[in-house]
DNA sequence: TGTCTTTATTTTGTATACAATATTGAAAAC
DNA sequence: GTTTTCAATATTGTATACAAAATAAAGACA
């Protein structure tokens, strides 16, 4: 009776071996897409009762999942009262981002003196995925091709902690870039630093590699800051933003 | 019936606001520790009948604990078969050592532009008390010692997203000290380098400060891999330490 | 009207019950 | 003696039941 969801829950990518066990991490896989994409508002209260119905899961699973979500950071358990969206204020942001910006230098520098040829000729095809994608104007696909370029530059480095770590902390600024509109200028600049990326990685120059990614964040820290200010300020509660929205069945 | 252990959990520092909620923090909390130490072995299984009756709490939060410790990356989750506690072979640490490092020396970078006054004045403050018990030969204070002259250093970065992620990396790694026994030498050379990473922080000298961070964090890594690799010698599955060994009611 | 109390209702936290999968061990076959 | 098969057992995954706390709602009183 409460199974009848089940067929919904990991039905992305991850295929589960006989029937439909491992709901925690279905639950939890569908939880931290709603909070990336916002669905789940940050400040927004995670209702059991809700989720459960949401998600065609029982409490266990669910609440499994909540709390994974929490040890990854992107919901906050208050005793007595459940689990929230974590806060998205931005000095979390620009804390989140000063982290990840080490970890792009060292991905970058392993990546240099690491990754296959092979790896950089995928990336550099993303690249010009990307490229095309921005010719189009298709920013949906453009976010996507986007993230996953950086991914794969991470990636390259052969590190599996550096890729999880990263992986974690940018679902948390991810969540920014559904609030955040990306103005043309901003979006030609991206591109151009996209391709002074791509040229680094593609010569191995660590050291100007390094330089270009950190770049490249510092000015995504300047266009999440602007946009998490602008948000704040049209909401209540300064430095947070809409602690009160609460997102229902959708 | 089942809740007469309650008092055991989370007795060691957090107290909870009215009865005794929030078992999976307590509960996670004493796995986490029992991990560190060494009690739980890598690789052995987490049997949740006989955690329950350890811990003294049902198998709901203890589950709840385990996939918090999960997303921590302390244990790994085996569909339909339970939880472990996570190997720990040469490379996974070499890998979080590399990772540590970056993030050692943004804290580095942080602490000596932000850091106040006193937080420095503290930190020195535990060094000295360090520095005595490597005078005394007491080696399990001065490992508690180091621990905070080191957590302390990134805290005063005060980046809360980096104390964080340090900790966490910081426990992978503490599992490995209780195997690996120090050297006078390698003890006598860490003393070493602890003076020169006090002196560059008091002189709020970054660039100096973040080299001897790496310099002390690539020394560890030596330790480390060679304790880990004598263990893995001398047990079966080589990479992996005592994947058999499993502990029971202690 | 406003605010304070007190009582219902909801919601969370914990324990347990049930179902399905994995593991073990003994008997049978080779 | 070894391997295979199949039942018995144990263990995990999920759902639900119960208890305690928090929230909401109603009523009393000024």
């Amino acid at each position: 009776m409460q199974n009848d969801e089940v067929g919904l829950i990991g039905g992305r990518s991850e295929v589960y071996s006989g029937g439909a066990r491992m709901l925690n991490a279905a639950a939890a896989e569908r939880l931290r897409e709603m909070i990336v994409h916002g669905s789940l508002a940050p400040g927004a209260r995670l209702n059991e009762r809700e989720l459960t119905a949401l998600l065609g899961v029982s409490r266990t699973p669910l609440r499994e999942a909540t709390r994974m979500l929490a040890s990854e950071g992107l919901v906050d358990l208050l005793p007595n009262r459940g689990a929230r969206v974590a806060a998205l204020n931005v000095e979390t942001v620009r804390h989140t981002l000063a982290v990840m910006g080490v970890l792009e230098a060292l991905a970058g520098e392993l990546a240099c003196a690491n990754a296959s040829d092979t790896a950089i000729a995928e990336i550099r095809a993303t690249h010009y995925e990307m490229l095309a994608d921005h010719a189009r104007r298709d920013l949906d696909s453009y976010f996507k091709r986007n993230q996953a370029v950086h991914l794969m530059i991470i990636d390259a480095a052969g590190n599996p902690v550096l890729s999880q770590l990263y992986r974690s902390l940018n679902d948390q600024v991810r969540r920014v870039r559904y609030m955040a509109n990306l103005s043309q200028s901003r979006w030609d600049q991206a591109i151009a630093e996209h391709n002074d990326i791509m040229d680094a990685l593609g010569k191995r120059d660590a050291t100007r590699l390094k330089v270009m990614l950190a770049d490249h964040l510092a000015h995504k820290l300047t266009v999440v800051s602007q946009a998490l200010t602008a948000i704040a300020n049209s909401a209540s509660a300064p430095g947070e933003v809409d602690t009160k929205t609460k997102a229902r069945k959708a």
